[in-house]
DNA sequence: TCTCAAGATACTTGCATCCA
DNA sequence: TGGATGCAAGTATCTTGAGA
């Protein structure tokens, strides 16, 4: 039972308020940063109904903030939810860090909803969102980590022991910049990937020279993960594989296309990876 | 140019049921 | 008793298009 005295210190009353599942999405938004209603009703609710209840809640509880864009033909998309500054105070005391500064959530807010790739950022947390959801329905199966983009930006980053040691200072100049990586979970089989999230918007050639930088990667340390691409279309995705036979990458590339989870209606858990050179599609957890 | 209804999309609210 | 959940109806806000 969890304590329903009133308390007058709005953290006070969030911390009474809190539950597993909200301590889960408060972490996300701290981690993510942004997550459309829809999101986060598929990875952690029963229903969006309820959802958009425990959303509206945490909001009053300024644990949560949101806002709304509005469609260009009539319309709005779906609440955008991002971390309130009592959001922060409790994850920075969860995870046992010093006080957040005390415009950090206007701050945050301020950066995600002026920023210029919001689809692409919250379209490669839907490839995360849908993992979760997969898991939430399926015994057996877990999203065990789930690493932003922002893990990968700092210097030496790439370092693991056994690795070169001029890794240790090197920045990500030269080396992949991930959009998000994570470790998948399946019937006790463990798969660690990185994510790259095309929206169509770039060139082939910058592609093709992402996967250049995770080869170089690759021949400098000991990382070994699969690199997930996921692009908008068939038509993309067979011109990379295209691309990447003449090239042979060391790296383990594997790719989707939103066109085929649409048709198939399906998580990325499922048969829809497709390896260079073989026309089988893989699950997840199947990848080398 | 202005007004207003229709349509689109998503959130809110009321009520009921189940369960610990 | 209160939280979790589902269903249905209502509400809010925007664009579009027709008509005065």
């Amino acid at each position: 039972m969890r304590n329903r005295l009133p308390a007058s210190d709005p953290l006070l009353r969030l911390q009474a308020s809190i539950t597993v599942r909200d301590d889960q999405l408060l972490g996300w938004l701290y981690d993510h940063g942004v997550l459309t209603t829809d999101q986060i009703a598929e990875a952690l609710f029963p229903s969006l109904d309820f959802a958009q209840r425990r959303l509206r809640r945490l909001t009053l509880l300024q644990a949560t903030d949101r806002f709304r864009p509005n469609r260009a033909y009539g319309g709005s998309y779906p609440y955008h939810y991002v971390l309130d500054q009592l959001g922060y105070h409790h994850v920075h005391a969860q995870r046992g860090l010093a006080a957040p500064r005390r415009d950090q959530a206007r701050r945050r807010k301020q950066s995600l909803t002026s920023r210029r790739d919001l689809p692409h950022l919250l379209g490669a947390n839907q490839v995360f969102i849908d993992l979760a959801a997969h898991a939430r329905t399926h015994p057996h199966t877990s999203l065990d980590r789930w690493q932003p983009a922002s893990a990968f930006h700092s210097p030496g980053v790439w370092y693991r022991v056994g690795d070169d040691p001029r890794m240790m200072s090197r920045g990500p100049t030269g080396l992949p910049r991930p959009d998000g990586a994570g470790v998948w979970t399946d019937h006790g089989r463990t798969v660690p990937f990185f994510l790259e999230y095309d929206t169509g918007a770039e060139s082939l050639d910058v592609l093709v020279e992402k996967v250049g930088k995770y080869d170089r990667l690759y021949s400098m340390t000991t990382w070994a993960w699969p690199v997930l691409f996921h692009l908008p279309s068939a038509r993309r995705e067979a011109n990379l594989h295209h691309r990447l036979a003449a090239i042979a990458p060391e790296a383990t590339i594997a790719t989707t296309s939103a066109e085929l989870r649409a048709v198939l209606g399906v998580s990325p858990a499922e048969p829809v990876w497709q390896l260079g050179g073989t026309a089988r599609r893989l699950r997840l957890v199947d990848l080398p």
